[in-house]
DNA sequence: CAGTGCTTCTGAATCGATACAGTACTCCGA
DNA sequence: TCGGAGTACTGTATCGATTCAGAAGCACTG
């Protein structure tokens, strides 16, 4: 039999809240009895208090739940979800927690019942659509919730870290138009629910499920029509998921057929790299022939010269971790908003066609 | 106040088991009262039964700590490190289990501390030294351990999911042996257990500190002794960490001095690119001028044409979770060595020199 | 020597759930 | 009408720890 704090407390002949206070308050009693716990503790291969035992009184456990709709590889395929996830490693750390990841199954019945029985102290939600039905359950479990993305308004006690993701397509698209681009495509993931690489012609970006990509075209979408450019006329494209393949493969949806666009928009650097690979192989030069962006400023949009949306996503995971641990009284503070930054690289230049 | 099983049970009447039987026991009970309760739980916003005290009770948490000695940016840096968790993370899913992300701190206490106070039903450990304070700490626990790599034959106890990792470079020395390669160069991390990279001309194979990097020095060594060429004529570089950037810091090294090494072996296809990205910069042609050997047959290596070892990353994280979540009976099939094969791409060739 | 204050230790209550033995009740057949 | 089987539910012990009020012991003060 497996021995507790009852066995060591026997075998010592004291009572259990002094074996107790002789791991967690060393204090309350003399070194002398305390050494004489450990030794019966050793003998007896007694390790320590239980750790389901003590967060169950304490009502504590030291793990946090992160969740995304996604398998782990795809999560960490993109440097910008590590980083976010380093950050919030980071703070978890400081704080002696770790993360508890939780990829949700594609059961919406399962994925739930994960949620509730997961052993947490709160939820890092990270990449998880409104309608998903784990966003019901976590709700039940009245556990504090922090979001990667601005949440309803409603709420105001909602948590989150987030950026102004329409303003700074805005911003991007200003820039784009300014060097007098009006041919556009805009490549993102989760235009559509379905997980499939294809144009999408019809869909408006408040049509778009999916917040971020919503935010983000609706940003787009803004800054040409201030130039005359109208929504319809701008070719959009659904990757079927976030990754240089996919967006190689929506690029060919637009760059294949006449006339060619002379500025792709992607919502992400790793379709926007994909995209740079699709121009590789057809032996279009990025910047002169066709102007690329995307978005987060991965380590890799450096090296390939690729212009695009800085947002601190080391900060954000950092931030979403803080609120979860750490959270500040004031409820406004809760409620972060990060800056981002326009980096201008070689991948964008001055629209070709005169 | 939050509500619990009491609470529910004395709203409809009843006793905390019927509660409890209603939530996980439906067939102990009349529909009727399983919705009266239910009833009263949604009144209560009572959300169903605390996980931390159902795993007090049960035994079980539905979480296994994944271990590791490095940042979590870095784990998972490495493709190969992410098929790994992601072949763990289905076995786990079957098993209605989370993985708790525990990257270990550098502090030795702090480490020992986490291992201690985690809320899990048992650890795998991935790329951990046998000399972290973690493991110790982890045998106190008495829980089930898995790991990434074989473990003393000592413990026949011991659960692992290995490779026959000498085994494995004896046979591609051997290959480029074969193809005329006299001039070797070795590029590994943790040859020396600081993290600098620079040439460790003294170090023996049997000096080195991490298990798996000994081990594949170990088995180029061998081979190329059968040719001849003993242990000091192969130059060693020790790299900073598994990446591309100090490879390629660390196959400078060797590069710019003549005469130039023929073959350049790594032990990680991280590592391999990062010759390779060397390489490129150098106006060099893999598999001509220089040939280039990698370990671990992560997907880049296809398209960078590396020759490498291929090892079954997924496959071993699967059986990695079985042997913790649904052990066999029979001790001995608790210590898995899978198979690996030599992958011959572009990266080879006969040795330059006549 | 009673009174005070301090340290050290004890014992009981508590957390939220599950397991199990036992009770109450219904139903059926003889 | 009685007995036995089966179902629905209750009450209590238990898991392994933490917490807290208070008891015991001791030294010191007046």
């Amino acid at each position: 039999m497996r021995s507790t704090l009852q066995t060591v407390a026997d075998e010592v002949g004291v009572s259990r809240s002094t074996v107790s206070n002789a791991y967690s308050r060393p204090d309350q009693l003399s070194p002398e009895l305390r050494e004489k716990i450990f030794d019966a503790a050793r003998r007896l291969g007694y390790a320590g208090p239980d750790p389901a035992a003590r967060s169950l009184r304490k009502g504590r456990v030291g793990a946090i739940g992160v969740l995304f709709s996604a398998t782990l590889s795809y999560a960490f395929t993109d440097p910008y979800a590590v980083q976010f996830l380093r950050g919030l490693a980071e703070t978890a750390e400081l704080h002696d927690t770790g993360l508890l990841l939780m990829p949700l199954a594609e059961d919406a019945t399962a994925a739930a019942a994960a949620v509730q029985n997961a052993v947490v102290d709160g939820f890092c939600v990270y990449c998880l659509p409104d309608w998903h039905s784990a966003q019901a359950a976590m709700r039940l479990r009245k556990l504090p919730v922090v979001s990667s993305e601005r949440r309803d308004a409603g709420d105001p006690e909602a948590r989150f870290v987030a950026i102004d993701e329409a303003a700074a397509t805005l911003a991007a698209g200003r820039y784009l138009a300014a060097l007098g681009h009006r041919r556009i495509a805009l490549i993102a993931d989760w235009i559509v629910p379905e997980r499939e690489t294809r144009p999408v012609a019809t869909a408006r970006p408040e049509d778009v499920p999916y917040y971020v990509s919503r935010e983000r075209l609706a940003g787009y979408r803004d800054a040409f029509a201030e130039v005359g450019v109208e929504w319809p006329e701008i070719a959009t494209v659904n990757a079927a998921q976030n990754s240089r393949a996919a967006a190689a493969q929506a690029a060919s949806c637009v760059l294949d057929r006449a006339p060619r666009p002379t500025a792709i928009l992607a919502v992400s650097d790793m379709l926007a790299l994909g995209v740079l690979d699709a121009l590789h192989t057809r032996g279009l030069r990025p910047g002169r022939d066709v102007s690329v962006i995307g978005f987060d400023d991965i380590p890799d949009a450096t090296t390939a010269g690729l212009t695009t949306v800085r947002q601190p996503a080391l900060e954000k995971g950092r931030q979403a971790g803080a609120l979860l641990l750490n959270p500040p009284e004031d409820l406004a503070q809760r409620q972060v908003v990060l800056p981002t930054e326009l980096v201008v690289r070689a991948s964008t230049g001055p629209a070709p066609d005169a």
